[in-house]
DNA sequence: GTCCATCTCGGAACCGTTCCCAAGTTTGTC
DNA sequence: GACAAACTTGGGAACGGTTCCGAGATGGAC
């Protein structure tokens, strides 16, 4: 008191001094545990906002080896992968639900999200150094490439880690992920319930498992339908390149009235593509995307779409992950979701 | 050697042990400050393979006193604000841009953002308490409302912090803006060379300070060109709002011929609004947007739009804040960037 | 060969918590 | 009233780094 008023920001000793107990005494005080005698508590109280108290973060996270904080790792394109063609992941609409639905809920379970962008080797050895230096107690891992070696990384190191949509190299990772073979299933059934008599697809990347699966769905229905093969082309989630995919079908399939586009962006490209060419949506071809994204409904006319709750899948993510720290040596899991389809203007 | 191979991460002094010297010399050698041996910088280096040792953060940020982390405080719609109008601040292309630019620049910079949603008190507490814990070495403070008490928070605190747009409480913090009012201005001499004889305006919420800035660039330029009131309705930046404010104009203006919207979303909105009753954008009807987003290229016809190089803009907020946590005490900063008029199809 | 300056390295204190363990106090039972 | 059990509290050792300080070693100048 005689001192001269330092600086220094105060410490559990100095909350101790002040309310006259020990230094475990506060401690235990603060983090209420049973065992602390409620008037004691009381006084620690006091003494805590007298001298404006806060914990250490490092210290506190040093001594009990967890830091109340995951990684969110998103995925863009790859350098390697072709860079350019997608500057930027945050462009996709997708990527910013994944972020919502995390941070919305990792907020309700105390625990803070480091958010950071994956695009190459470097950035990988960077998240699993993240999480091996105790900076973070684990992942949430969103990648849409079929190689992504982070979920094996993350299992053979045995740090939690969750990965939206299964792991294609079926490392025994948490995941969460949505029944994609049904959701290409029911874009088929809807637009055959429409009449579509000569449908066409546009499928993603091939090293993208969902998309697959979303391809695949879409198919084996339409198979039923007496189309099993519609006309084929490949986008790689880009508007710019669902347009591409639509002008390459046109080409050699001028006489389609139905489409499937395996997310919104490429649905919106394709709808540009036909609408650039003088054919009316849905009139003349009906288009049904898959997301639901903000995309769907800015779309005019705005666009029937599968619906992924994916704020709500990445909220599981979220649960998923924290349970996995807080009870270490669980075996992974995962929660599949069904789609929806939710039926707009465009088909 | 002899002890049961113990599963324990290894440690500095796991590391000096094999390397056979002290824990302070692997220290330095780590952190290659000069005055230590190049070749034992050899061994330690080999050392540290060997053991496959990561340095703990927890313990290195205590013993520092810096984190390497920075906050990112996004704030969207507060309950009290009206809280189901927008329901994610994600949905808004401004925000994911903001965070993109960020992110990246950061990781040049050895810095880890955490990303922080504040749509209530508790939450502003949370990120002063994050910074003041330790947990981060200062933050970057995204928000549209004028009367947030973060910014001020900070500086009171003499915390560093970085926000987008300057605070309007007058607090002492560095910040990176645009010049809101040109903005406005090169949109009032777009549409006036394009030959619009009676523009309206869709202006942001009144107490948004760059919105009124761009509003009043826009009349400001206006009445230069003898239209000193430009009929006038507010939406609150996404595009349902937009369009209502187009019907609310149109009811008191049919006879309009050019249109500016202070954001991108308002001006799809208004567009929407425009077709819907048949008039011809942009023959009929001029609109320019602000942002130049993703939205202005999706839209149809595509949009001009004043724009903001946010990424730049965010990069240049994640620079000057890892430089006033590198060299405390420095006196605020800030960076005005200047706005150009991208024109495209709609105006 | 001696002396001094310079450089390298090790010992030890310190950062601010948590947590184990022992000591002290209170309560309850016979 | 004695003794055991249950509960609080304080002391002190981690946790894993960084950094100050002093001791040797080394090199150069005379």
């Amino acid at each position: 008191m005689e001192k001269p008023a330092d600086i220094r920001t105060p410490t559990l000793d100095d909350v101790a001094r002040v309310a006259g107990v020990s230094r475990a005494t506060v401690s235990r005080a603060i983090r209420d545990t049973r065992g602390v005698a409620p008037e004691l508590k009381e006084i620690v109280g006091r003494a805590i906002a007298e001298t404006g108290y806060v914990p250490n973060r490092a210290a506190r996270s040093l001594a009990t080896g967890r830091t109340g904080t995951v990684i969110i790792a998103v995925a863009g394109a790859d350098a390697e992968y072709g860079g350019v063609a997608e500057p930027d992941v945050f462009a996709d609409p997708f990527f910013s639900r994944v972020i919502s639905g995390v941070v919305r809920t990792l907020r309700t379970l105390d625990t803070q999200p480091v958010l950071l962008l994956v695009e190459s080797d470097a950035d990988r050895a960077d998240v699993l150094a993240t999480v091996r230096q105790g900076a973070a107690d684990g992942a949430l891992l969103v990648s849409t490439h079929s190689d992504d070696p982070l979920p094996s990384a993350f299992a053979a190191a045995g740090l939690p880690a969750v990965t939206f949509a299964r792991p294609a190299s079926g490392a025994p990772v948490s995941f969460v992920d949505i029944a994609n073979h049904d959701g290409g299933r029911l874009a088929a059934e809807h637009l055959v319930a429409r009449g579509a008599q000569r449908v066409a697809l546009i499928a993603g990347p091939d090293d993208v498992p969902s998309a697959q699966d979303r391809a695949r769905g879409f198919r084996d229905a339409m198979a039923r339908h007496g189309q099993a093969f519609p006309p084929t082309a490949h986008g790689d989630f880009t508007v710019e390149s669902g347009e591409r995919a639509m002008a390459e079908i046109l080409e050699s399939a001028p006489d389609i009235d139905g489409v499937f586009a395996a997310n919104d962006l490429m649905a919106l490209g394709a709808m540009h593509g036909l609408q650039a060419q003088g054919r009316r949506v849905p009139d003349d071809v009906a288009i049904v995307g898959f997301d639901d994204s903000v995309i769907a409904t800015i779309a005019r006319p705005t666009l029937t779409s599968v619906r992924q709750p994916i704020e709500e899948m990445a909220a599981q993510m979220a649960r998923i992950l924290v349970a996995q720290i807080h009870e270490p040596g669980t075996r992974p899991s995962s929660v599949i979701f069904d789609p929806v389809l939710i039926a707009r203007g465009s088909a």
